[in-house]
DNA sequence: ATATAATCGAGACGGTACGTCCGGTCTTGCT
DNA sequence: AGCAAGACCGGACGTACCGTCTCGATTATAT
């Protein structure tokens, strides 16, 4: 669980008396929001549609989620909450590829498309949704990162090298995942195996070995 | 100049009678639209809003651009156009370095952020505003990493390489934009002198040379 | 009251949910109707101003009356809707001027009079319209003419006569309610004591009679 | 010819240089406002509709008929122009149902109807228009009257009688003008061959002999 | 059992913006 | 000059959602 302010409960602590809030409305209002994204979009997507489509009230979403930004970033989060497993896959460049294929599946959906971008240009306005994105959706997925690089320090494959070991993953976690969605968003190319061997040999090697006399077989001794 | 297909003249070759389109309205509408989406962001900007500001009326605005989309994209695509000079620094990585800066500077802009990412988000569902983005926005960027590349080529920092030019410069256009439009929108993070360098040098040498025993002083070794 | 089928409550007996209409609107918007059609007259009143001056949103006038026409039209029935009473002033001939003075009355004010032929002009192409005008505004007045025959009959200045009476009322209002529509908008002439008392003279002793040899003094035989 | 300001010629007296204005563009635009007005009704009739079916531009309509009344007054005029004839058909009697019958046929066209009560309304807040109304409408069809009447002078069927004969004539018409009206637009009921007799018994022998004993033979002894 | 209290559905409310249409005016080039 | 074409400003159109509100009707827990 992505675990937000909003949702089922509400005030949090407080009340004890009356009648509780339905959690089935819960479910239904995220599964409609998603659904609505797809068909809609997001400027398409309205509360009110939202709430026909779930069989709710409108007051009922706006009690639960005030804002249109953040009721999209929920049913985003809890789309991305699957749990990340990241397989040990023996190597480095395998663990790699697998992050960016997994990372580009996940992006590279209908529902996820539109509605991250369009939070994402939302939240270039409104520092607190800023920080919830990063919170609900870049954190558990930065997560995989710390992980493949805990794996690659302890096979000897990196070492923990000079400077904060913090900021080397975020460099490396805004070059995956920034090369992943300016791939599918941006350019509008797939990412594809070949793609994603490419990709992890410049990450892996430079540009200056790929590109360079001899660079070509590279690849191959890692393998 | 961008050249998009609205704004004055219409369709370009056809209509020759009538009262001409004012090319002082055109103007005075992508600087408005601008100005508002400073103000407003991209959610606040109206069609209304745009003609007031441009002292103008709304039949008017709609005439040249039928859609918030497209107006947006070409009053940003005008601020992207100006003429994208690379100076010759010397080396490939203070090249790469200076178009990870001006690249930097010119999406962290207030009236650009908004609106990029807004429009992008707008994108994923609509092929032909795609096409234009790509055509008036990304285009004229890329031409910096051809321009870059081949002057690495000249000086031998760089060889062709095995594979298809142009997939390698797609590549690494996505890994340069996408990582500096990853850290300013999604991370949050300034791009400066420190990161650039820090991200050229994995460009370049790769991850494994940069983080491996005795990889901080590779780069050294380049200059 | 007319009672017309738009206001408060909608479809009548109906709905028993959600919040109820505000009666007070209502009043505001008719009320507000009137005065905009004396200020602005039928084709200067909006929408939109009515709303302005009844100090209520646009689309709760939509609400309730989906056209200009309806509004108008009930807007004035309940200007009209005030008790028709004819006092019996002792003869046909005083009950029929008395007809005519205050059908003309009720005419000749501002309001009234281009809402009712702007009314009736829309009507030619809407029958629903035709039929809730007769409704509202004519049957109402139609009442009058019943009444008056009805004393004149008591009193024996009049007799059932053959054929059918309604067809006789309907003929008896069609030429009171037509001259005196006529004579003030047409010929833009005023009612005033002296035209109600030849056109009664007409109306009851005929056209022969009042403009032949010794006519001129047949009235006064009454008084 | 109802002879008013507009039309080619335009202000009149006088230009003497440049293009002249097509006639073929009058004819063109006043058929093509009555059509119109049949298909869309006032409210729904444009200038730049007109201009469409014209195949004009909307500028030569504005320069001839600077308001949609003014345009629609002479569109109907023209209509209303044919030459009037009165049959002498002997009797006072038949002279009048004929001019009722002629007014109904008249009246009740489709391109008249709307029209005429459109016009008469606006009318009631403009003055001029209402004298123009009264110019192009309202006196061809009351000469029908002034001559009726003179005929039955001669035959000696009416005197003189008291009074002004010009009021007498305007109540006449009034009368016959307004019944006609008010039966065809408000009561929505056809002028037919029955009313106008029973119409026409009202009317010369009054209400009194019609509805009265004896008086269902009366009408026989007149012909 | 019965208050108490919050939620639920429904839908009216005051607003704001929408994208379209028309009214009238004005350029422009051709006749 | 007139004319066709069509851009221009302004303003109303009727619609759609916004976010808030008032209802009556449900459910829970807390007496």
């Amino acid at each position: 669980m992505s675990g937000t302010a909003a949702g089922t409960g509400g005030t949090g602590g407080g009340r004890r008396t009356g009648r509780p809030r339905s959690a089935a409305a819960d479910r239904a209002i995220l599964h409609a929001t998603r659904a609505a994204l797809v068909d809609l979009g997001w400027g398409g997507l309205t509360m009110g549609e939202v709430a026909a489509r779930a069989g709710v009230a409108k007051t009922t979403v706006y009690r639960r989620w005030p804002t249109k930004s953040e009721l999209v970033l929920d049913a985003v989060a809890a789309l991305l909450d699957e749990e990340l497993e990241l397989p040990d896959l023996g190597s480095l460049r395998a663990d790699v590829e697998c992050v960016v294929q997994r990372f580009a599946a996940l992006i590279d959906r209908p529902e996820a498309k539109t509605a991250l971008m369009a939070v994402v240009a939302e939240s270039t306005r409104d520092a607190a949704l800023r920080q919830r994105v990063r919170q609900a959706i870049v954190a558990p997925q930065k997560r995989l990162v710390v992980l493949g690089r805990h794996r690659a320090l302890e096979r000897g494959e990196l070492t923990e090298g000079p400077g904060d070991p913090g900021a080397t993953v975020d460099l490396i976690f805004d070059v995956i995942a920034g090369a992943v969605i300016h791939r599918l968003l941006v350019s509008g190319e797939p990412v594809d195996g070949e793609w994603a061997r490419r990709f992890t040999t410049v990450l892996l090697d430079g540009l200056v070995a790929t590109a360079s006399p001899g660079a070509g077989h590279r690849p191959e001794e890692h393998r």
